[in-house]
DNA sequence: TAGGACTACGAAAACGGTTTCGTGTTAATA
DNA sequence: TATTAACACGAAACCGTTTTCGTAGTCCTA
């Protein structure tokens, strides 16, 4: 096992300075060309590599930025995530992930874990029940001590903060008429039990087509589902008791599964019910019939989040302060074969 | 916004000296009562918190652990990723994860970022053209240099180091055998066109319960498919030629996808071909009919290998070395729907 | 030949902690 | 009363860099 290589120990093998060497390696011309070759030689030879948790000390920079992600199952969050990896690499970043798991505590402890001059900055979707308790301080403490964060899909109005979302209503409203346009009316709405952001925005879409098109809304038209849909009876009945010929899901997961239940109940997909869902992840590429989705272009949205993250990041050592930027992406339909 | 507080702000501003703070914040019995109550009376209420960085330099230990995979796309990655994390956290260690995107070049680069520092070992599992030119330099390199390595599922024996892996030999096996006790005789394996260690040993395992049973091996029944599957007419092509009434696949994504293309060719699943895929995912689960699975307990691996790492970092404090460890998980079958 | 200007390097502080060791004060013991 | 031990704290080294500043030595110039 070999050691590890310093500055020090070269500067003593080399019988120079631990400056000259520094200033060596970095090809200063306050060191002479005889002494910089020199030392640039025995570095290359001994595959000197600077260590980065000293250089980090020193800059009070660490390269590293945070992701704090709700879950890793949903495609979204993997595509996000590719996203945001793929750009900070080409910035020489790392990221390090915690994964909250909708849990309001562990989001606050994997920041917590962070905080502390491991990163830079963070990267967050809220998790569900943070959004639905609505305690926000420990966001509040970060952006007080001047760590940026960026939060993306999953945002509240609590947070100054930069922001990147897809138009959510619009995209609720896009997928609606789609249904109409093909000649649905009884259009249910499936969304997540508990209260996020998003879906509240997509329901908003949603009522807003139905209305336009003189469509009857109902509340019994809207399913709610538990975030891991482990809840097969509520559904199952949902579907007997309401004839729809139309369903708009605010995630894959959902849509493949009442696709399922649907095909299972002897539904034709998309003649008897049409079906469209968001998030135009694997799931609804592969499945049968293949599933319209609203497309959320995840990866760009991590990539831009990445971006802003990075250059408020590197901003911040200038003078002036950046203005908080929110960006908003336009959603796309992907049609496939789920709906007419 | 406010300053982030130090040791040292606290010894002004408490009129002590930085080490008395320090072991008054440690509760060191060598202060005095008084003293460390009002010391840490005070950190409390200006919500001291040490700076990670300074204290992975002063103990050149990082409690960061790098994983390396080949993509975050496939579910059985994310899933051991998810039981790395899991148990990670509990040990108060984060993670680092690069993507190495089935490239050589950037699973060297990745290491390379890593090295120098951020982290105190690697959790990997080899890049489909790492496996197939063959070149370890960079594993090499950094076993040499006592950073502890974990490699999981893609191994190779040319590497010491922890490795854990199902027993895909037997898990290929099991998976035709399935098939064959289903009735099936025309069995088909799908498999990757590159070489991966995994897929070679499920592939043994095929041939060696095709033998036993007595079943033609046949090179024509061997579909090999590129990576991403963009390759729709050679899947075509090879069901058309092909007369099958099986079909073993080794990762769930191609099991999947030759569902939907014997489905769009009219055959029914499973009473037409019986299907069963790899890795249990969320793909298989969902999917109509769900696949049938070979389990690679892919959370529990991933549990596994951050212990073997956690251990191994923690065990370098000793002097006595720990001998390396292989650990075998057992696969089992999930039946679903795609098998008789 | 004294002064200034380069050149080429080293010393030291700094980043924010931990830890070893030394020391002045007080209390206990011979 | 002299010695010692315990107590409570501070100084300084250290982790591995970067960077500022100081300074010998050489050379040029008036």
């Amino acid at each position: 096992m070999k050691k590890k290589i310093t500055l020090k120990t070269i500067a003593k093998e080399l019988d120079v300075s631990v400056s000259t060497v520094s200033k060596a390696l970095k090809n200063s011309r306050e060191i002479s060309l005889d002494t910089r070759e020199k030392i640039q030689a025995f570095a290359q030879l001994y595959n000197y590599r600077p260590n980065n948790i000293a250089i980090s000390l020193k800059n009070r920079r660490t390269k590293n930025i945070g992701v704090i992600i709700p879950d890793i199952i949903h495609h979204f969050f993997t595509t996000v995530f590719r996203g945001i990896e793929k750009y900070a690499n080409t910035k020489g970043y790392n990221v390090i992930v915690c994964i909250s798991d909708e849990s309001f505590d562990k989001e606050v402890i994997n920041m917590e874990l962070l905080a502390n001059g491991s990163i830079d900055g963070y990267i967050m979707s809220l998790s569900a029940e943070t959004q639905k308790i609505g305690d926000y301080a420990h966001l509040i403490s970060v952006v007080d001590q001047g760590i940026p964060l960026v939060l993306f899909d999953r945002v509240t109005d609590q947070i100054q903060c930069d922001k990147i979302t897809i138009n959510d209503e619009e995209a609720g409203y896009m997928a609606t008429k789609k249904l109409i346009e093909g000649g649905s009316k009884h259009i249910a709405l499936v969304m997540n039990e508990n209260y996020l952001n998003v879906d509240a925005q997509r329901a908003h879409g949603y009522y807003r087509a139905m209305q336009e098109a003189g469509l009857k809304v109902d509340d019994a038209m809207i399913l709610r589902l538990p975030y891991q849909f482990e809840d097969e009876e509520k559904s199952k009945r949902f579907f007997k008791e309401n004839g729809i010929d139309g369903l708009v899901s605010v995630n894959e997961v959902f849509a493949i599964r009442c696709m399922k239940r649907l095909q299972q109940l002897g539904k034709k997909i998309p003649d008897d019910v049409a079906i469209i869902g968001f998030t135009n992840g694997i799931l609804s590429q592969m499945a049968n019939p293949s599933v319209t989705s609203i497309m959320q272009h995840g990866e760009l949205m991590g990539e831009k989040a990445a971006q802003f993250l990075i250059e408020r990041v590197e901003g911040q050592l200038e003078d002036t302060p950046m203005p908080y930027r929110s960006e908003v992406i336009q959603a796309g339909i992907l049609e496939r074969e789920s709906t007419r």
